[in-house]
DNA sequence: CTTATGCCCATTGACGCCCAATTAATCCCA
DNA sequence: TGGGATTAATTGGGCGTCAATGGGCATAAG
């Protein structure tokens, strides 16, 4: 399964390592394995991360707004410039700034939160908050949601 | 067969593993026969799942969808964070969570049911008060199999 | 000198892998 | 068609490996 999925509680040493969960390890690329790239949210008090194939695609999606739009700058602003290329060590674990732990609340745990193509990283209060406002949000919309998504999946196949 | 049919009643060990079926693991999919996903059910207290192909397939759906967009967070957070991929051993047997076995009251046996794309895992008493149920409702409403298949196939419903 | 960062290695508990035993299902021949 | 024989499925247990965590030491930077 080469998706970010499923949500993990680690602990933050006092060293501030953390280990990246080791199904999200194994979701990374085979030639950048031990490279995340942690960005904070646009949307939430939280950290998002992907691989940085991942990044190369987002890239590709904000070239194709106008290149004169501010939405253009607004995205490459908030988004490039603020990108923190972070190493895995040995053991799979990794460091988060100052600036990113303060944006998210995080002192000493963290959720890591599957997305499929990227992932997040919260404080675990929080994530289970959100958490649970998205289920009930899905169980209140789930027939909106089976026509967009589930729709005639073959699943069985080959 | 490559559908999930049937049902089976099967024991936990002190180990905590439970034999997944042998019909069900026929009809996972050769590409991925050692993987199930794992997941709670959105409208019973019990524990549904499916082979990883369906999940690949939601993950690109999913992924198509604005990746700046408000739904496109609520679903990925609802869907990838709360699936739990899970290996089988050579025997065919997988571990559950704990928090898992809290929300459908696992403890020491487990109900398959098929429901042929996907499957379910039931505390054995409830999957038969469940069963119960719906048969009583299939009879009460003198729902014939035919209107049932022809008008409305909402797999997941009633 | 003090702090931060990278690179090792150690510990612990959980999980995967392997093989054995028991129960259930199927087959085959009389 | 019955019933013993054969195969498959489920259950049990030992043990090695790996993930998560902790900590030491060396190098580099302020």
């Amino acid at each position: 399964m080469n998706l970010f999925v499923s949500n993990f509680l680690n602990k933050i040493d006092k060293k501030g390592r953390i280990t990246f969960p080791s199904l999200f390890r194994n979701a990374l690329p085979k030639n950048s394995k031990n490279e995340i790239i942690l960005y904070k949210s646009l949307k939430f008090n939280s950290i998002e991360g992907c691989s940085s194939n991942r990044i190369k695609d987002i890239a590709e999606r904000i070239n194709k707004l106008d290149i004169f739009s501010d939405d253009q700058d607004d995205f490459s602003t908030s988004i490039f410039s603020e990108i923190i290329p972070t190493n895995l060590d040995k053991e799979g674990r990794f460091l988060l700034t100052d600036k990113l732990k303060e944006y998210a609340n995080i002192s000493n745990e963290v959720s890591f939160i599957g997305h499929g193509h990227y992932f997040q990283i919260w404080e675990p209060n929080a994530a289970l908050l959100r958490q649970k406002q998205s289920r009930d949000r899905l169980i209140k919309e789930k027939k909106t949601l089976s026509s967009i998504i589930i729709k005639n999946i073959d699943v069985n196949e080959k």
